[in-house]
DNA sequence: TTGCGTGCAAAGGTTTTGCATGGCA
DNA sequence: TGCCATGCAAAACCTTTGCACGCAA
C-alpha cells in the first residue's frame, strides 16, 4: 500500500467515526458532520479516506440501504463479534448480540462448507417497534 | 391495485425469471437476456414490470451488492423459507436450508423483540470453493 | 374507445475519476 | 524537494420519472 500522509482531513473523518463508534453514518451524514464542525471536506476526499480506511480495517461498510446510500461504521480492532439488525419498516439498525448466534459461524462452516462473517451479516426484519405501531 | 394487461414485455421478463429460477438477476442482465433471445425490453418498463411483480409477491428484490445493482429472483408461491449465502470473495450468492436456522426467528423474537425476515436476510461470508483457493 | 403499458430521453441520486493545486515528510 | 492528498467539476452508474404513442381489453 502506498505511505499514507496524517493530513486533517483524514484525522477529522477518522474522530468523527471513532466517536460515533456503534453507529452507521453515510457518506453525506459525515460530509454534513464535519461542516458543522468547522472541518468541511471534499466529498471525494471523504470517500478516498472510507476507502483506505477499510482496506486498512478501521471501518466496515455496509451498504444494505436498498439503493440509497451505504453507511460506515468504526471498527475498532477490539470489537467483538456481533451480527447487525436491519429493521425493514424504519430502516434503523442495531448490534444484537446472541450466544445462540455465536455458534453459528460453526454450525455453518462443519455442515455447509460455508466460512460465516457475522460481522458483515445483516438480519433483516422488524424491530419491536415498528411490529406493535404496525401490527396492531 | 391498478388492471393488469397481458403484454408481451411482461410475459418475456416473468418467463426468463421463471428459467432463472433460484438464480439471481440484475435488471441489466435481465435486459441483456431479453435482448438476445429477440424480445428487447426498455430498462424502465424492466424496472416497472420488476416493481409490480414484487407488490405482488411474483419476485423478491435483493440488494446486497454493495452499492452496484439490485438483483431480482423469481419467488414461486410454493417456494420453502430459506436463508441466502452471499460469498464476499466471488460474489456468488445460494440458498441454503438448513434445520439449526429454521429455529432462529423464533428466537430472535422471543429473546431481543425482533420479527426475523429469512428470505430478506443474507448470510454474508466465503464460500467453500474461495476459502480453498486463497487460504491454502 | 378507454386507459394502461411501453419506450425514449432526461432527471435524480450516490459514487468514482481527472486534473491542477496544496500540504506532509 | 518529491509525491501523496485534496478539492472541484465532470463523468459514470443505477434507477426513477415525464411524456407521447401503442396496444390490450
Amino acid at each position: 500500500m502506498a505511505q499514507a500522509y496524517k493530513t486533517k482531513q483524514r484525522a477529522a473523518i477518522e474522530a468523527l467515526l471513532k466517536e460515533q463508534a456503534g453507529k452507521h453514518l453515510t457518506a453525506d451524514e459525515i460530509s454534513q458532520a464535519l461542516q458543522q464542525r468547522g472541518c468541511a471536506v471534499g466529498k471525494a476526499t471523504i470517500y478516498r479516506c472510507l476507502e483506505r480506511m477499510i482496506e486498512q480495517g478501521l471501518v466496515k461498510r455496509y451498504a444494505f440501504n436498498e439503493g440509497d446510500s451505504a453507511s460506515y461504521e468504526y471498527h475498532a480492532d477490539t470489537a467483538k463479534v456481533c451480527y447487525h439488525l436491519k429493521c425493514c419498516g424504519c430502516g434503523e439498525m442495531t448490534h444484537l448480540e446472541c450466544e445462540l448466534l455465536d455458534s453459528l459461524p460453526e454450525h455453518i462452516l462443519e455442515h455447509h462448507g460455508f466460512t460465516l462473517d457475522a460481522a458483515q451479516t445483516v438480519l433483516m426484519g422488524q424491530c419491536e417497534k415498528c411490529r406493535l405501531a404496525k401490527g396492531e
